[in-house]
DNA sequence: TTGTTTATACGAATATATTCGTACATTTGA
DNA sequence: TCAAATGTACGAATATATTCGTATAAACAA
């Protein structure tokens, strides 16, 4: 039984639930000037967002001093895994492995990488 | 050069693109037989996605008779290719292999999809 | 011929996501 | 103390996606 059955995430929440999940908690100011970084935006619109998320369940805040702090709420495997499955559906007709050999084909994957995920898919064979 | 960049396809229209790609040129009323069978929808609705596609440049139509035929003008590949490095950077923080993994994790791949994609590895360490 | 069916065109309603201005409260520091 | 800085709340504008009703033309069949 999950309860937790969050709606499908924004792109733009994505983004600020990508912050939360790296940096743990966060006040809006913090995940606003990160997300200035890469593009532009005013801080009431993080904000907002923020607060929109906090409706839907994505975040939780503590609001005992003024400056609220945001915490995810979602997990972040589950919320990829979320993501992924749908595009698998979606985009692959229900095929994992074309999803994953269209994903490695261009995003040139360093040596390192294939390596880990070689030995990820050993781990896969011997169960 | 690329000057065939077209918009992301938005979920209705990647539903439309799918049956198009794989069943080739269509009417609408094939299209919309088509997506009738996974969800409800009204024809003129599909008309107007069709149309609304056009516009946009992700599909080109013979109109030489009454009723029009549709085609993809975009390639299977390339879309595919933007929606998952899209996914890769904005919800794996670019790396390509944790998507890998996650795609495999869940999404249970055979034994022989499992091969394959070793396969693919080896000839891509090979370049 | 003439009524029914099958098309397209197109405007508009609805839903959702994004952005921002403004009001107002709290904190801070000169 | 009190003005500036910083924060939240909230309504509203804007953008985009989705859905459908209605008008109208063409094809078809009795």
């Amino acid at each position: 039984m999950n309860t937790n059955i969050s709606p499908k995430p924004t792109e733009s929440e994505l983004e600020i639930l990508q912050i939360l999940w790296e940096k743990g908690d966060c006040t809006v100011r913090e995940v606003h000037e990160i997300l200035e970084k890469n593009k532009e935006a005013g801080y009431t619109t993080t904000l907002k967002l923020m607060q929109i998320m906090h409706e839907k369940g994505l975040v939780s805040r503590d609001t005992s001093s003024k400056t609220h702090i945001y915490r995810a709420l979602v997990n972040q495997q589950k919320t990829q895994q979320q993501l992924v499955n749908k595009m698998i559906d979606n985009v692959f007709n229900g095929s994992a492995a074309r999803l994953v050999m269209q994903a490695l084909g261009n995003h040139t994957a360093s040596e390192d990488e294939i390596n880990s995920i070689k030995k990820y898919l050993d781990e896969l064979s011997k169960k």
